[in-house]
RNA sequence: GGCCGAGUGGCGGAAUUGGUAUACGCGUUCGACUUAAAAUCGAAUGAGGAAACUCGUACGGGUUCAAGUCCCGUCUCGGCUACCA
C-alpha cells in the first residue's frame, strides 16, 4: 500500500524544478512585480542551521504565494563571503579562503535545493567574486569622489610588542591576548564613510517605513540626535585673572576653589605629538556642547575628555605630570572598563575658564566620564541639574549652584549633534574587498582609475598578517606596486607614476550595502546595476532577516540615499517591508551552540524521515514570526502527522468515510452537509490568504490543520482536496505538487466567495449581564430583528430564570452573533 | 539608569481589535484496530463541583451592557542601549 514518503516525493519534485527552472524571473510589464529577499547568508562550513531555514522559508512562502497569485516574482540568492572565519581558517591551514568559500557555497546551494526553495538560480551572487567586488570598489570611488570616503586619525588598540593593532575582543583586561603585554591606544589613519552627512534624512525617513517598531526605535536611538548649543568659554591666562569677580552671594561659594589655585601659569606644551595645531580649538577657548544652555548660570566647572585635542594647552608646570599620567591611564582603559567603573575620576588641569553668563572663573578638569568622540569633547558641568556632574562635584568638592534658568539662545549658538559616528570601514585584513586607493611617495591617496577595476585580491601563500599590523596583503610586494596616471597641472599631459596600493580592505558591510540592487542585473558587465532593471524590480518589497538591526539596515539606507542623490537610483529607501524574525533556540530554551551540544541540524531532521516539507511547515507553525521560539521535537512530529493526514486524504480516500453524495462537481449542492463543506472551504481560503498577507504564518498553518480535521469529519470532495493542495503549497511545496498532479489541477491561488462565508442558520450567543447563559440556533436573516431575537431568547428556560423580573435593555451585536440582556 | 516590548491551561501559542477566553499543535487519559507493539482512526482534557453553578488571561483599582483587549497604580520577566552632556 502506498504511504506518505516525503523523501521520495521531494526528490522527484526537486529534480523537476532543477530541470525546468520555474522560478526564473524576467522583466514583464503587464504583471505586478514582487521582489522578495532574505538577508543573504555567510556560508559557514557548518552548513544551514535552523535559523537559516526559518529565514529562507518565510521568503519561500511569500515567493510561492505571490507566484500562485500571478505576480511576477523575483527571489534571488546570494552569499556574503568576505570575513574573518575564512581568513582565520586560511591562517591556520594555509588553504586559500577562495577555495573554502567555494566549497561552502556549493554546500549551501545543495542544502537550499534540498529544502525545495523557489530560488532563481540564475541570480546567484557572491561578494568575493571579482565580478562582484569590482562594483563594490566602484561604489567606494563614487563615495570618495564626493568626499564621503575619507581618511582620519583615530585611536586603535596597539600592542607595542607584537607591533599590531588589536580588535576590542583581542584585548583582555588591558593586555594583549597573544603576548600578555599591556596594550595602548594609538592614533592611526583609518578610512571612514561619512554616514553622518545623511543623519537627518536617515532619521526623518524612519517613521514612514513599514518596519517593526523595535528596529525603527533602535535606529532612532543609534542616530541619537540631540538639539542643543555650542558655547565658547574663554580660558583665563596669566595676568587676566582679574576678570570681574562677582560679589553676589551665589558666587561666593565658587570663589573658594578658585582662590586656592589662583596663581597658576599657563604654558604651551610642545611635547605631546597628539596635538594637531591645525585643529580649530583655540588655546584661548574651550567650546562645549550642551543640550541645556538654559542652565548655564549653574555651570561651576568645565570638564574635558582625556583625548581632548587642546588638553596640553591647559596644563601648567604644577599639573602637567599628574594630568599626563591621568591621560595615559585613561587611554589604557577600554570603553567597557570606563563604563563599568562609574566612580568618577579626574584631575584639575591648572586652567580656569570664564562662564560667559556669570563672568565667574571656573576650574577646568579632565575626566574620563566625558567622551572625546561626542559633541566637542568638552562639557560645561552643571552639578545642580546633571547627576553625573553632581557626583563629580561632590567628590571634588566643587560648588553646586541652584541657579535660575535663562533664555536658551543667550550665550550659545544652536547646534545639533548625533550619537552616530562616521562609519569606520578600513580593516587590516586580507580576506576583504581591496580598497581601490594607491599612495604616492608623499603618502597622498589617489583613487585607482575605474577602468583598472577590479583591484584583484592577489593569491598569496602565507595569510599571517605582517608585523606592522597590516594585513597579509602588505607582503604581496609585486601586487603593491601600481602605475597611476597623473595629469600634470601645468602641461595637462598625463604621465604614469608608480604608487603603493592601500593594503586595508573594506568592512564586509560595504559589500552588503548594495547587493540588493545587483540582484536586478546580477551579471551586468557594464555597470553595478542596470537602471532599467532597477526601475522595474526595486525597491525590495519584502526583506527578511534576524540580525543587523542597525548596522546593515542603516548602511544600506545610507547608500541608497547617496546613490539616489547621484541619480543612480530612482528611490530613497531600499526596503519597503521588513520582517525581522525571532531566533530558534534549543529545546531547553537556550541559544543553540556547538559547545553546549544542543544544536539541531535541519538536514538531520529531513534525513530522519520527516522531509523538508515537515521541517518548513513546522518552522512556520512554531510561533509568531517576530518572536524567538524553542525547538520542540514532539511538535515536529505533530506537523508530520498533519502532512500525513493531507496525503492520506488525497491518496487513500477509500480508507475512510468519503460520502459520494457530497462531491459537488462544480455544481451548487443542495445537500446541507455539502453546503457545510463549501462554507469551511471558503473560510479557510480567506483565513490562509489574509494570514499570509499579515505574515501570520503560524495561524495560517493552524487554519489548514483545522480544515483537514473538518474534512476528516465531513468527508472531502475533489474540490476540497484541490483547495487544500493549493493553500498548502507555499508551506509544503513538494507534497502539494504531488497532490495537484494527482488531482490534475493547477496551483493557481483560489479566491473565496463572501456568500459562502455564512450559513443560513447561525448560533447566537445569549448573555445576561455579559455572562454567557445560553446559545440559540436562529436564522441568519433574523439577526437584524432585535425584538424578535430578544423574544426568542426570553423564551429559553435557561434565560428565563435570570429574567423573571424583566429586562432593562437588550443589546444585539450582529457582527459578534451575540445578544446581551441587561437585568 | 534610559527607551521599548511582554505576562493567557501541564507546555508552545489563538482570540475579525471592546463581544462565546484557551483555536491549532504538543502532552496526558480512554476507546477502536492488532496476538502484541508501532502507526492510524475516534473521544475527552482550565480549576472546583454530583449537578445547578462558581472561579479563572501577573496583582490592585477604574470605565463599560460587555475588558485578555481601554485607563490609573503595583510587581515580574525579556530585549536594546548606556557617563551621549
Amino acid at each position: 500500500m502506498n504511504r506518505y514518503d516525503p523523501i521520495k516525493i521531494e526528490q522527484k519534485w526537486q529534480a523537476v524544478w532543477d530541470t525546468t527552472h520555474p522560478f526564473k524571473a524576467t522583466e514583464v510589464n503587464n504583471q505586478p512585480k514582487m521582489f522578495l529577499a532574505e538577508m543573504f547568508p555567510y556560508p559557514s562550513g557548518a552548513g544551514l542551521h535552523v535559523g537559516h531555514v526559518r529565514n529562507f522559508t518565510i521568503v519561500d512562502v511569500l515567493t510561492r504565494f505571490y507566484t500562485q497569485q500571478g505576480f511576477n516574482v523575483m527571489r534571488p540568492f546570494g552569499y556574503d563571503t568576505f570575513g574573518l572565519p575564512a581568513e582565520n581558517y586560511a591562517i591556520k591551514t594555509g588553504i586559500a579562503p577562495q577555495e573554502v568559500t567555494e566549497q561552502n557555497i556549493s554546500n549551501f546551494r545543495k542544502q537550499a535545493k534540498r529544502l525545495g526553495f523557489a530560488i532563481d538560480w540564475t541570480r546567484e551572487i557572491n561578494t568575493s567574486d571579482p565580478e562582484y567586488y569590482k562594483w563594490t570598489q566602484w561604489c567606494f570611488l563614487q563615495l570618495y569622489k564626493k568626499g564621503l570616503a575619507y581618511q582620519k586619525e583615530s585611536y586603535q588598540w596597539w600592542c607595542p610588542v607584537d607591533q599590531t593593532v588589536l580588535a576590542n575582543e583581542q584585548v583582555e583586561s588591558g593586555h594583549c591576548w597573544r603576548c600578555g603585554h599591556e596594550v595602548e591606544k594609538k592614533k592611526m589613519k583609518q578610512w571612514f564613510f561619512k554616514i553622518t552627512e545623511y543623519a537627518d534624512e536617515l532619521l526623518a525617513d524612519i517613521d514612514a517605513l513599514d518596519w517593526p517598531d523595535k528596529i525603527k526605535t533602535m535606529q532612532k536611538n543609534w542616530i541619537g540626535r540631540s538639539i542643543g548649543a555650542e558655547i565658547d568659554f574663554d580660558i583665563v591666562q596669566e595676568g587676566s585673572k582679574s576678570t570681574k569677580p562677582s560679589s553676589s552671594s551665589k558666587s561666593s561659594k565658587s570663589s573658594k576653589s578658585r582662590q586656592s589655585k589662583a596663581n597658576h601659569t599657563v604654558t604651551i606644551a610642545t611635547s605631546d605629538s597628539d596635538i594637531n595645531r591645525e585643529d580649530d580649538i583655540s588655546f584661548r577657548h574651550i567650546k562645549v556642547f550642551t543640550t541645556r544652555p538654559d542652565t548655564i548660570m549653574g555651570a561651576t566647572f568645565l570638564v574635558v575628555a582625556p583625548e581632548y585635542p587642546g588638553l596640553d594647552y591647559l596644563l601648567t608646570d604644577d599639573t602637567r605630570d599628574t594630568v599626563i599620567k591621568y591621560k595615559q591611564d585613561a587611554l589604557k582603559k577600554s570603553e567597557i572598563e570606563r563604563q563599568e567603573n562609574k566612580e568618577k575620576t579626574g584631575v584639575f588641569t591648572g586652567s580656569y575658564a570664564v562662564n560667559p553668563a556669570t563672568k565667574e572663573q571656573i576650574p577646568v578638569y579632565v575626566a574620563d566620564y566625558v567622551l572625546a568622540s561626542y559633541g566637542t569633547g568638552a562639557i560645561m558641568a552643571v552639578p545642580a541639574y546633571d547627576d553625573r556632574d553632581r557626583e563629580f562635584a561632590e567628590k571634588f568638592d566643587l560648588p553646586i549652584i541652584e541657579a535660575d534658568l535663562i533664555d536658551r539662545d543667550l550665550y550659545g549658538t544652536p547646534k545639533t549633534t548625533y550619537r552616530m559616528r562616521d562609519w569606520l570601514i578600513s580593516r587590516q585584513r586580507y580576506w576583504g574587498c581591496p580598497i581601490p586607493i594607491a599612495y604616492d611617495k608623499e603618502g597622498n591617496p589617489h583613487p585607482i582609475p575605474e577602468d583598472q577595476l577590479p583591484v584583484m585580491l592577489p593569491e598569496i601563500q602565507d595569510y599571517q598578517p605582517d608585523k606592522s599590523g597590516r594585513s597579509a596583503l602588505a607582503k604581496a610586494t609585486d601586487w603593491l606596486k601600481v602605475q597611476i596616471p597623473i595629469k600634470d597641472e601645468k602641461t595637462g599631459k598625463i604621465h604614469l607614476e608608480e604608487m603603493t596600493r592601500e593594503t586595508d580592505t573594506l568592512d564586509g558591510y560595504a559589500c552588503s550595502s548594495w547587493y540588493l540592487w545587483r540582484y536586478a542585473s546580477p551579471h551586468d558587465k557594464a555597470a553595478a546595476w542596470d537602471p532599467i532593471a532597477i526601475k522595474y524590480w526595486e525597491p525590495v518589497d519584502v526583506y527578511v532577516g534576524a540580525d543587523h538591526a542597525v548596522a546593515h539596515l542603516l548602511y544600506i539606507r545610507f547608500w541608497c540615499k547617496f546613490f539616489a542623490d547621484l541619480g543612480y537610483l530612482p528611490f530613497r529607501e531600499p526596503i519597503k517591508k521588513l520582517i525581522y524574525h525571532g531566533y530558534i533556540n534549543a529545546p531547553d530554551g537556550k541559544k543553540m551552540s556547538k559547545s553546549k551540544g544542543n544544536v539541531i541540524d535541519p538536514l538531520d531532521v529531513i534525513n530522519d524521515g520527516y522531509g523538508a516539507d515537515t521541517l518548513r511547515t513546522y518552522e512556520m507553525f512554531i510561533g509568531p514570526v517576530e518572536l524567538d521560539a524553542a525547538w520542540d521535537p514532539r511538535s515536529v512530529g505533530g506537523v508530520y502527522r498533519f502532512l500525513n493526514r493531507c496525503y492520506n486524504l488525497c491518496f487513500k480516500s477509500d480508507d475512510f468515510a468519503s460520502p459520494e453524495d457530497i462531491r459537488d462537481n462544480g455544481s451548487k449542492p443542495s445537500d446541507p452537509e455539502a453546503k457545510q463543506n463549501i462554507i469551511i472551504r471558503n473560510k479557510t481560503i480567506k483565513k490562509v490568504t489574509t494570514d499570509i498577507h499579515k505574515y501570520q504564518f503560524n495561524t495560517a498553518v493552524a487554519a489548514l490543520m483545522e480544515y483537514v480535521n473538518e474534512l476528516y469529519k465531513q468527508g472531502a470532495s475533489e474540490e476540497d482536496l484541490i483547495i487544500l493542495a493549493k493553500l498548502l503549497k507555499p508551506f509544503a511545496p513538494h507534497l502539494a505538487s504531488e497532490m495537484l498532479e494527482h488531482l490534475n489541477a493547477t496551483d493557481e491561488w483560489p479566491s473565496w466567495d463572501n456568500q459562502y462565508l455564512v450559513s443560513d442558520t447561525i448560533e447566537l450567543v445569549v448573555q445576561v449581564n455579559g455572562k454567557l447563559r445560553s446559545k440559540l440556533t436562529v436564522n441568519a436573516s433574523d439577526l437584524s430583528d432585535k425584538d424578535n431575537i430578544t423574544k426568542l431568547a426570553l423564551a429559553d428556560p435557561r434565560i428565563a430564570k435570570y429574567t423573571s423580573d424583566g429586562i432593562k435593555k437588550s443589546i444585539l451585536v450582529p457582527k459578534a452573533k451575540l445578544l446581551n440582556l441587561v437585568v
